[in-house]
RNA sequence: AGUUCCAUUGUGUAAUGGCAGCACAACUGAUUUUGGUUCAGUUAGUCUAGGUUCGAAUCCUGGUGGAACUACCA
C-alpha cells in the first residue's frame, strides 16, 4: 500500500526550496491577533501551518500579532493557547509583536534615516483626501519633505508622549501615485495613548501591521509566512521594508480563507453575536469557535480531519457544513459509548412481566469495537420509549410499535402491542405490551425475527437530566452574502432544551467532555455546565435518518 | 474604472501537455438487535470563443463571471 497523496501549492514550494537548498529547514508560525477566540478558519491554518512544519521537519512558532493594544486581551491569550494545544498541536517558540517593539522601532529609525519615512503632522481625513483612489493619483502630504533630522527629532519627540493621539503619524516615503494603494506613503506608526496588555504604558506609540509583521517574520527567520488572500496586496510591501530595512528575507505566500455553510467567521460578526447575547458566549455550541465546537462536543480529531479533507487552494470557497460533521460522526461512531435516553416519552407496560422484578441486561458499549465492553441496563414492567417510535395508524414499513405489531426493546425482549391508552384530546398516554420471554437478547431462542429495535429505560430506575439540542445557527447558507444584515437570518429554533430527559443509570456518573451516542437519536457530549447533582448533555449532531428524511420527501 | 487574484460534477479538492480521479452530499440495493455502521453500485464536472500542439482542464489571446484593495484594524 503506497498511497500517493498529491501535493498542495505550498507543499509544493516548499520542496522545491528544500530540494534547490534554498534552506536546511523550514519554519512557519501562526500568528493571531488575540483579539477574539479562534474559530474553524483559524483550524485551517493552525493545521497548514504546524502540519507543514512537521511534515518537513522544520518549527512552527506561535506568535501573537499585538500590535493594537485598545482590541486586545490577556483573556484571548490564553484562550487561544488552550484552543491550539486542544486541536493537538505544540508549537516551537511562544512570542509576541510586542516583544519586538524595541527593535520595531529601530527599524522605524533607519528608515528614516534612508530618508524612506517621514512624520506627517496631517490628521487622518486629510491623510484619506490625499491618498486619491483606485483611479485617482494621491497628492503628496506638505509635510514630505522634512529634513532627516527633523523626522529623527520628531519621532522620538512621539516616542517620548509629547503628542496626543492622532497629531501626528509616521509614514514610509513611496509613491503618491503608486498604483497599488498600500505604496501610498503607508502609515507605519501611530500614537495611542493605551494600556497594552503586555508592555503597560511603556509605549504610547504603535507599529502598524505592516510593519511589523513582516518584520516579525524576519526577525524570527521564518521561511515560509502563509496568511490568507485578502492580504495579497500587502506582499509587496512586505517585500519592501524587508528589502529597505536589509533584514532576513521571509516570505509570504496566500491561501484562500475557508468559509462554513449556515454560520459567519468574521471576528467582528462572531463579536456582535456574543455582545448582543444571540449566544451565550465565544464557547457557545453553536458557534464555529473552537471552544464553542469542543462544548458542542466535536473532537480535535474530527477537526484535524476535516481540516486535511478540505485542503487548501487560492480560490473562493464555502465549504458544505455537513463535511464536517461527516467527520465528526467518523470519530464518534468508533468511540462514543452507547447508552439509552428517551428524549419524548411515552409510558409503556409489559403487561405480563412480573411488577416486582428488575433484571440487569448486558448491553455492549460499542458494536464498533471489539472489547469495547458491556454494561449492565436495569430492566423492569415500565418503560419509556420514544413517543415517535408508537403510532395509532402506522404507514407502510413502519418497523416500529403499532396496534398488534412487535418490536425488539434494544438488549432485552421482542414486545407485541395488544393495546394503548388515550386520553381526552386523542394524545396516546401508555402502550400496553406483551413480552415474549424466549427471546431474551443473547439466548433468543423464540424463533422470532422483527425489523425493528427501539431503545427504552426503565421508569423505576431512570435518572434525569437536562438535554439541550443545537441545530445551525443560521436559516440560510450564507449569512453573509445576503442582503441586509446578517441577524435577520438567525435560526431562532438553533436551541431546544428539554429539562428532564430520562435516561439510563449508567450516566450518573458522567463527566464534563464525555461523548455518548443515545442510541438512534445523536451523538451527545456532556456540558461544561454540568455536575454530579444536574447533568446537562449538549447534542452534537444527530445520526443520520433515512427513515425521517424518507417520510419527509412523501 | 485601475491593480491584483481566481474559475474542474450540488460542495470541497486532485490530475504539473497524455485514461478527468477522490471525499462529502444525493440516489439504488445488500447486511444489520441503532431506519446508525458497513458493503456494492448509480447519477453528475473542465465558464466561453479562438490559438499553439500528434494531443489542452493544464500553455497563449480575447470575452464572461466572481473576489480583494481606496482603516492612525489585523
Amino acid at each position: 500500500m503506497n498511497e500517493e497523496k498529491s501535493l498542495n501549492f505550498l507543499e509544493e514550494i516548499i520542496e522545491n526550496d528544500l530540494s534547490a537548498g534554498k534552506y536546511q529547514q523550514i519554519h512557519t508560525r501562526f500568528p493571531p491577533e488575540p483579539n477574539g477566540y479562534l474559530h474553524i478558519g483559524h483550524a485551517s491554518s493552525i493545521h497548514l501551518n504546524f502540519g507543514l512544519a512537521a511534515r518537513y521537519a522544520g518549527k512552527c512558532n506561535l506568535r501573537f500579532d499585538d500590535t493594537n493594544p485598545i482590541t486586545e486581551e490577556t483573556e484571548y491569550v490564553d484562550s487561544i493557547r488552550n484552543d491550539i494545544k486542544w486541536l493537538g498541536y505544540q508549537w516551537d517558540n511562544e512570542y509576541y509583536a510586542s516583544d519586538y517593539f524595541e527593535q520595531l522601532y529601530s527599524f522605524a529609525i533607519k528608515l528614516i534615516e534612508k530618508n524612506l519615512a517621514y512624520v506627517d503632522d496631517s490628521n487622518s481625513d486629510q491623510i484619506a483626501a490625499s491618498k486619491g483612489d483606485i483611479n485617482t493619483p494621491g497628492t503628496n502630504s506638505p509635510f514630505r519633505d522634512r529634513t532627516v533630522e527633523e523626522n529623527l527629532k520628531l519621532f522620538t519627540e512621539m516616542r517620548e508622549g509629547k503628542y496626543k493621539d492622532g497629531e501626528k503619524v509616521l509614514r514610509a516615503k513611496i509613491d503618491m501615485a503608486h498604483p497599488n494603494l498600500l505604496f501610498r506613503d503607508p502609515i507605519i506608526y501611530r500614537i495611542k495613548h493605551a494600556h497594552h496588555h503586555r508592555t503597560g504604558d511603556k509605549w504610547c506609540i504603535y507599529p502598524m501591521y505592516d510593519f511589523a509583521h513582516g518584520q516579525s517574520d524576519s526577525i524570527e527567520n521564518i521561511t515560509h509566512s502563509i496568511c490568507t488572500l485578502e492580504f495579497i496586496h500587502h506582499r509587496p510591501l512586505y517585500d519592501w521594508f524587508i528589502q529597505q530595512l536589509e533584514i532576513y528575507p521571509s516570505h509570504q505566500y496566500e491561501f484562500a480563507r475557508r468559509n462554513l455553510t449556515y454560520t459567519v467567521m468574521s471576528k467582528r460578526k462572531l463579536l456582535q453575536l456574543v455582545n448582543e447575547n444571540y449566544v451565550s458566549g465565544w464557547d457557545d455550541p453553536r458557534m464555529p469557535t473552537i471552544s464553542g465546537m469542543r462544548r458542542r462536543g466535536y473532537t480535535a480529531k474530527a477537526i484535524r480531519n476535516f481540516c486535511d479533507a478540505v485542503g487548501i487552494a487560492k480560490r473562493e470557497n464555502i465549504v458544505d457544513l455537513g463535511l464536517l460533521e461527516h467527520f465528526v460522526r467518523e470519530d464518534l461512531n468508533k468511540n462514543a459509548k452507547r447508552v439509552m435516553a428517551v428524549l419524548d416519552p411515552v409510558k409503556l407496560v409489559i403487561t405480563n412481566y412480573e411488577a416486582s422484578k428488575t433484571e440487569l441486561l448486558e448491553i455492549e458499549n460499542n458494536p464498533e469495537q471489539e472489547n469495547g465492553g458491556t454494561r449492565q441496563v436495569p430492566f423492569s414492567k415500565e418503560i419509556w420509549i420514544e413517543r415517535e417510535d408508537f403510532m395509532v395508524v402506522p404507514p407502510k414499513k413502519f418497523f416500529r410499535l403499532g396496534p398488534g405489531l412487535m418490536v425488539r426493546l434494544k438488549g432485552a425482549y421482542i414486545v407485541k402491542c395488544e393495546d394503548f391508552k388515550k386520553d381526552e384530546n386523542g394524545v396516546v398516554t401508555e402502550i400496553y405490551c406483551s413480552y415474549i420471554p424466549e427471546s431474551k437478547s443473547g439466548n433468543d431462542t423464540s424463533g422470532i425475527h422483527v425489523k425493528g429495535t427501539i431503545h427504552w429505560v426503565s421508569i423505576a430506575h431512570a435518572i434525569q437530566a437536562e438535554v439541550r439540542l443545537y441545530d445551525r445557527l443560521f436559516k440560510v447558507e450564507n449569512p453573509a452574502a445576503e442582503t441586509g444584515d446578517f441577524k435577520d437570518y438567525i435560526n431562532e429554533a438553533s436551541l431546544q432544551t428539554l429539562s428532564k430527559v430520562n435516561m439510563e443509570p449508567s450516566l450518573s456518573i458522567a463527566k464534563p467532555g464525555e461523548h455518548f451516542q443515545f442510541l438512534r437519536k445523536g451523538y451527545f457530549s456532556v456540558d461544561i455546565d454540568s455536575n454530579e447533582e444536574a447533568l446537562v448533555f449538549n447534542r452534537t449532531v444527530t445520526l443520520k435518518d433515512s427513515w425521517a428524511k424518507a417520510q419527509q420527501k412523501s
